[in-house]
DNA sequence: TTATTTCTTGACGATTTCTTGACATTATTC
DNA sequence: GAATAATGTCAAGAAATCGTCAAGAAATAA
């Protein structure tokens, strides 16, 4: 007998909780988080399967949580609200939750869209830390180091080889790249990425003008290279 | 660049149809089907990327319509409705629907939800690699192997290689060739062209006085041969 | 506030890639 | 086989791209 998927409900109302909880234990193992902090914490150690949120959190913004776990986690996320306007079903969806409900909602209908994103997520469990030699990237800590030494990396920097290990292996364009470090509005010229490209070469390649991760493919944009460690456990990254 | 991505609308009322295409015809292409088994067909013939499905359909139970496109395929289906009892969403989403929207609905959530399931939709991508003996051709990565080793190809040896890939096996004419490597206003001569698949072959050919990949068909254009790699399961390419 | 870090922009050299012309090779036609 | 057309190769200058440095602007922390 498999074990029973775990849900993490976050919602600050205890009654709530207990009730989802109840309802949801017979199929499911529950953990419960009341803030944003808990349900940072919780999803980092335990690893649900899928996460049920309430927006309407006491420390933090439901709608920032959600593109804070999407930084370095594909989890489920289904949330759950009492706000009912469209701007805010929105800018949950594409912050990257799978699912929207209203509140009040069926526990019937509930537990159906939670069959159906778990299902699609029966892939396998992808590790958030990117090993590649002598470099690895915690994308749950922001934990760059090279040969065990911690990189400080500037928030730009970061950004870029975060979506760099997020498509560990494959060539991000220049607009790609750009598009996802400074959005959408920003202008095509990729200047401003090579500055960045290159201060991130300084602080993680060994000799820059020789790059063994961040590799550039002249024409198109960069890439991130995968590269085995020497005589170590292959913990491979493969995140879309 | 990119074609836009494929939408099938399927709803009886002409008008909402009508009504669908128009919200949506900015972002993406769109098919209609009025019926059940137009759906079927449609999505046969030409696998949309996304199937927007109401359930009142004159000829056919839109569950079961989801239930038969389940048993052959993974697109993506958002059921549109306007019964609104828990049961019917139950049934809809255990039926293999990705999503239930009670009509009526508002555009922009229904837009917003399509994005969920099309991004869904496109992380686990089959990574379409092209096999020809010895060489590889990985699209999405951009990455060309010969004899596992990367060949480093300029971006515009790229383009030419990655056309003909996409039309693996057929003639394409050097007008065709050109106008979709430098543009539609690029002159008719063919020299240009000739130096670059010459500079190609260097790379990807053993031989390039006698290439086993890069045909020419003299008078017309340049082929992509198709080789089954020896002793070695044949991944196939599709490519839209 | 001040001090510090980070971001952005401009300049410039190094490198890569593109394009062109001259000429060699191969294929086709008579 | 010779003539002609089409295709392939080489090399060099032109153009574009890329990496780096440095300085001022903006954001952040103290």
């Amino acid at each position: 007998m498999s074990e029973k998927l775990q849900i993490l409900v976050v919602d600050d109302e205890r009654p709530i909780r207990r009730f989802l909880n109840a309802s949801l234990s017979g199929e499911y193992a529950i953990l419960e988080a009341a803030t944003g902090e808990e349900a940072l914490a919780i999803t980092v150690s335990a690893r649900p399967d899928a996460i049920i949120l309430d927006l309407g959190l006491p420390d933090m913004d439901g709608v920032d949580l959600t593109r804070n776990l999407r930084e370095w986690t594909q989890i489920p996320i289904i949330v759950v609200s009492v706000r009912d306007r469209e701007e805010d079903k929105i800018a949950a969806l594409d912050a990257g939750a799978d699912d929207y409900l209203t509140k009040p909602f069926g526990v019937g209908e509930l537990m159906a869209r939670l069959r159906v994103i778990l299902r699609r997520a029966a892939a396998p469990e992808n590790e958030p830390v990117f090993h590649a030699d002598r470099l690895t990237v915690d994308l749950t800590r922001h934990e760059v180091t090279i040969d065990g030494q911690t990189a400080s990396l500037t928030p730009t920097e970061y950004d870029i080889l975060r979506i760099l290990v997020q498509h560990a292996g494959k060539v991000l364009t220049h607009q790609q790249l750009i598009h996802q470090v400074w959005g959408e509005a920003y202008s095509a010229d990729s200047h401003l990425l090579r500055v960045n490209i290159s201060n991130l070469r300084r602080k993680i390649e060994a000799d820059p003008s020789r790059p063994r991760y961040v590799m550039t493919e002249p024409g198109v944009g960069y890439r991130l290279r995968i590269l085995e460690a020497a005589a170590a456990p292959r913990e491979q990254l493969r995140i879309n």
